[in-house]
DNA sequence: CGTGGCATAGTTTTT
DNA sequence: CTATGCCACG
């Protein structure tokens, strides 16, 4: 039975009625989801058409659709493999118009939220200090969560002053979206929910489609979420969800553990099945990970085991300072001579990535990190995808207000407050009074420029309509003159955002390759939709760094675990909470890091680190100390501070660790400000402060030779020019034709 | 209207 | 430390 074992196989198997598997970490649920799929289609009959599998991230809807296709033959295309949002969008495409709305909303992100509650608090009157931006977005988020529309919220919040200025904010921004024609990510769920509740024949329509319902990471949906799948799942009850409660690490998102907790309560005739024999770690791991995570109360019932031999105890180290620890990592990976993918570094909170970023750049080692800011969150490409978005849709005020400056026209806040004032007054958007704004009063010489920056967004939608969108992106790009102010700037950081400009060039060509025919609101669609799609791919020889969150789902050989602190690691704001749950969520979060080691696992602590520029003297974290005693060696006790001050430090015998890396030095304080060497690595490393621009980067290959790009394929060199620190390259494709791009990026190979 | 200097705040993250 | 935002000035 194509090599499960008899729990997965049961799994595989159970088709009818709602079941809930719970897969335990490392215990092959991704396997038996696939399996699954393909037993319905194949052993069952079932067409493909009737299926559907929901997923958390593109990047688990990707991996789950590859491993699915290369399992049917036929058919897979049909399979509805997608995140909740993407489904919702495809939904409200259909159907938007039967609740009155448009069917080519825009979808805002937080950066649009954002700006749209600022709006609503000035227009209200309310100060930021005690309304914050971050602080509204997340009540409104909340009372979406619970269906509350503002009003509700508002007779909810009648007694209290301060949150029922809150439902007011709710209520002006509701407003704002409206008119914008948009839908933040909450609205995409609940209108998808209302259009569903409204119209119970669309609703019967995909009942009868999606027959068999898969909800992976069951754990992590919240209440809007799980209303949404007990409506789909009403007729036919063939639901499945997946999940484990131990790795439930996104309360803070609004993920609702009661939704996996209490399943059997809601569907009392579902069928649990337990995954617990993992197939990922040693046993010494495994136990560690259940001696921690045992500490939790509310928890399902279950424990892990494997076959796998016990292996290396787990080691625990006590630095002097986080400099050290991410040395003392670096000299533990360079001894262990594995392959450097075999390594992850995994930290609670973003910034510590730095101290061991600058280490690994002064060692030479080649590093991936993954997460971290958004590419499409860059300013530079904020603007250009607001550019877009507006000429998409030109009733979206937020895109708009945003570029009607950009680069500067002399067109200011006045001028576009003006504007805004004349638009709301007429009940007309701010784009047709951008069109009409010659019969707009009291703009003196502003209004010449507003008036040429309308001809030129009338040009740049002329483009859009023949659709072909490169050519309207790199229209947008010369004649705002974006590019060329950049050039002038002629800055390191002006060169970075160039490339990063071109990137997005590169990514909206291979969209277009990808997709046939895609149109702009496609193209839209899938920058707000798939945030991650600047995650470079997993290339061979780099260490990653990640935090414990970004690390769920994944494995590796090799882990190292730093900043084991009390109040960094769990977290202090956790450990302050009035939720006790909230120091739990903690320590599945642990959880989850320990049951991504597969062989072995280092943990470490620091007994000074610099925090928000001054430092803290933290104590050993309280799940160093919940791991059992006998499966883990720890070096704080063993050894008084001064004994550990001189073992830590640079020694003569590790001087393999120079050897290796070119680097010539003494002791740590200087390791830390040695210039970089170049170590001749084909990988540009970047250190996270800088990611714009390119590391110290020489090309393998030069003009006439025959190179290979991961998208467009094989192609020949036919220019390559220095500019900076990298090169920008030109290549004939075969098959796309002639791309100009920087090198660094676009990581050629050499055929 | 644009920009430089100062004040302020500062988990985790995806859609 | 460092990123961001606001205000005052030219």
């Amino acid at each position: 039975m194509s090599g499960l074992n008899p729990k997965q196989e049961e799994a595989r198997s159970y088709t009818e009625g709602p079941l809930l598997i719970l897969a335990g970490a490392g215990s092959g649920k991704t396997r038996v989801i696939t399996h699954r799929i393909a037993y319905l289609i194949e052993e069952k009959g079932v067409s493909p058409y009737h299926l559907l599998a929901i997923t958390f991230t593109n990047k688990a809807a990707q991996e789950m659709r590859e491993r699915v296709e290369q399992m049917i033959d036929e058919g897979q295309g049909e399979i509805w493999v997608s995140t909740f949002h993407s489904m919702c969008v495809r939904i409200l495409r259909r159907f938007h118009d039967r609740l009155g709305g448009k069917n080519n909303f825009t979808i805002y992100d937080t950066d649009d939220q954002k700006a749209v509650v600022k709006e609503a608090l000035k227009v209200l009157n309310l100060d930021e200090k005690q309304y914050p931006v971050k602080g509204m977005i997340s009540a409104i988020s909340k009372a979406k969560e619970e269906f509350l529309s503002p009003e509700e919220l508002a007779r909810k919040n009648e007694w209290n002053f301060h949150d029922r200025n809150v439902a007011e904010v709710y209520r002006e921004y509701q407003k704002r979206l409206r008119s914008s024609n948009s839908l933040d990510f909450d609205d995409l769920i609940n209108r998808t929910i209302e259009l569903f509740m409204q119209h119970p024949d669309v609703l019967e329509l995909y009942q009868e489609r999606f027959r068999y319902i898969m909800v992976d990471e069951y754990q992590d949906t919240n209440h809007a979420q799980f209303v949404l799948v007990k409506m789909l799942a009403e007729k036919y009850r063939n639901l499945c969800v997946v999940g484990d409660d131990d790795q439930s690490i996104y309360k803070f998102r609004g993920a609702n553990i009661y939704n996996i907790l209490n399943f059997e309560e809601e569907y009392p005739d579902a069928k649990v099945i337990k995954l617990e024999q993992n197939y990922r770690s040693t046993a010494n791991i495994l136990n560690a990970a259940n001696g921690v995570i045992a500490h939790n109360e509310g928890r399902k019932d279950k424990k892990l085991w494997t076959e796998r031999e016990d292996g290396e105890k787990l080691r625990f180290t006590c630095y002097e300072s986080d400099r050290e620890e991410a040395a003392g990592l670096i000299r533990t990976v360079i001894d262990g001579k594995h392959d450097y993918s075999d390594y992850a570094v995994l930290y609670r909170t973003n910034a510590q990535s730095r101290v061991i970023e600058e280490g690994l750049i002064r060692a030479g080692i080649p590093y991936q990190l993954v997460g971290g800011t958004n590419f499409y969150a860059r300013k530079e490409i904020r603007d250009m995808v607001g550019y877009l978005k507006a000429i998409n849709n030109p009733a979206d005020a937020q895109s708009l207000s945003r570029i009607i400056n950009v680069p500067r026209r002399g067109i200011g806040d006045t001028t576009i407050a003006k504007l805004r004032e004349f638009a709301d007054a007429q009940e007309m958007s701010l784009y047709d009074a951008i069109v009409d704004v010659k019969e707009i009063p009291g703009l003196s010489r502003a209004a010449a420029k507003v008036e040429a920056f309308g001809e030129l967004f009338e040009e740049f939608r002329r483009t859009a309509e023949t659709g072909d969108l490169s050519a309207l992106y790199r229209e947008i790009l010369e004649k705002t003159g974006y590019k060329l102010e950049l050039e002038r700037e002629n800055t390191e950081e002006a060169r970075g955002r160039i490339e990063n400009l071109e990137e997005l060039g590169n990514k909206i060509t291979d969209f277009e390759i990808q997709h046939d025919g895609a149109t702009l609101q496609d193209l839209l669609e899938d920058i707000a939709l798939v945030a991650d799609t600047d995650q470079e791919e997993d290339e061979a020889g780099r260490i990653t760094l990640m935090t414990l969150h970004s690390a769920k789902g994944l494995e590796f050989p090799i882990v190292f675990m730093v900043g084991m602190e009390e109040r960094l690691f769990p977290s202090g704001l956790s450990l302050d909470s009035d939720d006790p749950d909230a120091t739990e969520e903690e320590r599945r979060l642990c959880y989850v890091g320990i049951t991504r080691a597969e062989d072995r696992l280092y943990l470490s602590a620091a007994k000074q680190r610099m925090v928000n520029g001054q430092y803290i003297y933290p104590a050993v974290s309280r799940f160093i100390d919940e791991i059992p005693k006998n499966l883990i060696e720890r070096d704080d006790e063993s050894f008084d501070s001064f004994e550990r001050s001189v073992t830590s430090a640079w020694r003569p015998e590790e001087m393999s660790f120079h050897k290796k890396t070119g680097y010539i030095g003494g002791e740590s304080a200087r390791y830390f400000s040695q210039k970089k060497t170049d170590t001749g690595s084909r990988y540009s490393v970047k250190p996270a402060e800088n990611r714009t621009s390119g590391g110290g980067f020489v090309p393998d290959y030069r003009v006439g030779d025959r190179v290979r790009h991961m998208k467009f394929g094989q192609g020949t060199v036919t220019e390559m020019e220095k500019g900076g620190k990298d090169y920008e390259v030109t290549v004939l494709f075969d098959t796309v034709g002639e791309k100009r791009m920087f090198a660094s990026l676009a990581k050629l190979r050499k055929m």
